[in-house]
DNA sequence: ATGAAAGCGCTAACAC
DNA sequence: GTGTTAGCGCTTTCAT
């Protein structure tokens, strides 16, 4: 099936001949870099309207070194708050002209390695990376090449690539501290996978260091909406001690409501359910959710702007801790008797 | 600020001197073209690895006409159903080890052109767009440099842009049929801003012209889960006739079961709730959801598969309409009385 | 099986 | 202001 050929791309060879000037002052008005009389400049505009010129980012990168595309690897796509962060990568990265290119990892750190090499040969200048646990290859290839790289969603510090995050810690403590406030001692903890999830892990920790004399009974489920229901359900039918759900994300959450609802337990009166993040929707959940603020789109914005003033100026930007705040709402209350 | 002079990237160049071969040799080793005999390939290939060579990609492109980068436009990044699209997408081309670059449009035309422009600019190959309304300047811009563009979430097998889509109007259709089925005539409409996007107007359109006997009241919202809980306050104050509501979206369903039940009505018993998409969580809703389920991630697979092989082979790919199926759950009865 | 050399489309010195 | 030209890092003939 022969396809008819297509018209060939034009080049600033093209339009140079076409403008009557040389090249160089093509590139010139292209970037408007260096002077061009302004009759030169609007016959070369002309020239690359007429020829719907476009340069080649190809040839511009291997010229200036630059391909302005930034990597981000995120453990899925397909889940509200990596969609909620790419968005605001995107939109701050759009602003100084980057293009943000995606590819998932599935909490794999060899699937992780394998695709920033791809995202890398690809030509990205720069990478996000969601949580702390790397392969080593990894680590070494970033401080080999000083790669600009910014870590997401795990707030440290001290470690090799700067954090740009919201504080889980501090998340979990005033969730647990909440609870605790309202009289409950026996909470079950719906968390997704604890193995792959250095963020859950350390949530994890964070509760079994506390010492605030509270019990914590973990389920672990799958990371969805749906995975929050199931554990709801083996919670409601367990008939164990628990009288509060603290769940560590706001899509566990509220599954864990409609698993306990449909289990027949009311929310709050028979058991609280708190998340983390608060999501648009849990304003709107019935009851409206409790939930700890976690700034996931402007963790995305704030990566972002990082990420191109790095690419920019070379300048390594400080980590940045964005903190979280306690919002109530009705999904929790003291438990009963 | 000076920072230690970054070490510098070896090339072609540096990998053939280490070897002790000619560049083309290393060239051809890294591409698998031409034959080298087994001890020339060891030798470069210990070289690349000495020197952790990596091929630029720029330089590649600008040799082969190839990037190997797709962009995707999309409405919102931060959105379930797109959020589903890119998964699909992400993990098709990256099995034919095509990047995705995505670039959110806020379903506004111009933004759109400036942002495909951007990816062009910045390399892709080939675009995914959702919808079908487009500025001229961007179909002109697709036809003229015959840009494989591939066309998500509108079936339209007539249109200058091959689609990849689930069937709006067969979805929309068996929805209401269900409840036609069920008893229902008076039916609220849940749905997202019609004027911006043509997917929504066409399902509007679709009830409209359905001539089925059923009164269709339609609510429009934000598309979002508080957006769907907001409108079914609306309708519960209203006090109006409908004894359904039809939801465009299952977050948009979801919300609206929150929002009936704040307002003391207890689903399906005082409403019948039904969405479209069928995303994961909808088994789990309480009460479960009834929903038509979409096929968007398949839909993501299958738009990522097609371009991958129009890029590679130079074939337009055929449309492809995806069905759908209703998804009878517990969130729909006949009505009361 | 391997190498030499000619580009690819563009940018950036440098010359005028 | 504008042109000339030497690359950038790689692929690809075409010789050998």
């Amino acid at each position: 099936m022969p396809r008819p050929p297509e018209k060939k791309r034009s080049n600033l060879r093209d339009v140079a001949a076409h403008a009557g000037v040389s090249v160089a002052t093509v590139s010139r008005v292209l970037n408007a870099s260096g002077r061009v009389s302004p009759e030169t400049r609007a016959r070369v505009q002309a020239a690359i309207a007429e020829l719907r010129f476009r340069p080649l980012a190809a040839a511009r990168a291997i010229n200036s070194g630059r391909s302005r595309m930034i990597g981000a690897l995120l453990p899925s796509l397909d889940n509200s708050t990596y969609a909620r962060v790419i968005d605001g990568l995107e939109a701050r990265l759009a602003e100084h002209d980057l293009s943000l290119m995606v590819a998932r990892t599935g909490e794999d750190r060899q699937v992780e390695l394998a695709r920033a090499r791809q995202l890398l040969e690809a030509g990205a200048e720069g990478l996000f990376l969601a949580g702390r646990t790397r392969a080593p290859a990894l680590l070494e290839l970033i401080a080999h090449y000083r790669l600009p790289a910014i870590m997401l969603a795990y707030w440290d510090p001290d470690g090799p690539i700067p954090s740009v995050s919201y504080d889980n810690v501090a998340a979990v403590a005033a969730a647990a501290d909440h609870l605790r406030g309202l009289g409950h001692r026996e909470i079950a903890v719906i968390h997704g996978p604890r193995a792959t999830n250095d963020r859950t892990a350390q949530r994890l920790e964070t509760l079994a260091a506390l010492g605030d004399g509270l019990r914590y009974a973990p389920f672990e489920t799958e990371l969805s909406f749906a995975g929050g229901a199931a554990a709801a359900r083996r919670i409601a039918q367990a008939r164990g001690p628990a009288t509060a759900a603290l769940c560590f994300s706001d899509m566990l959450a509220m599954g864990a409501m409609a698993g306990f609802q449909s289990a027949g337990l009311v929310i709050p009166r028979d058991m609280s359910v708190l998340g983390i993040e608060d999501l648009p929707a849990a304003a709107a959940t019935h009851p409206p959710l409790t939930s700890v603020r976690l700034q996931v789109q402007r963790m995305g914005e704030e990566a972002g702007e990082a990420m191109a003033r790095w690419v920019e100026t070379g300048e390594r930007p400080a980590p940045l801790c964005l903190d979280c705040e306690l919002i109530v709402r009705a999904s929790t209350a003291p438990p009963r008797g």
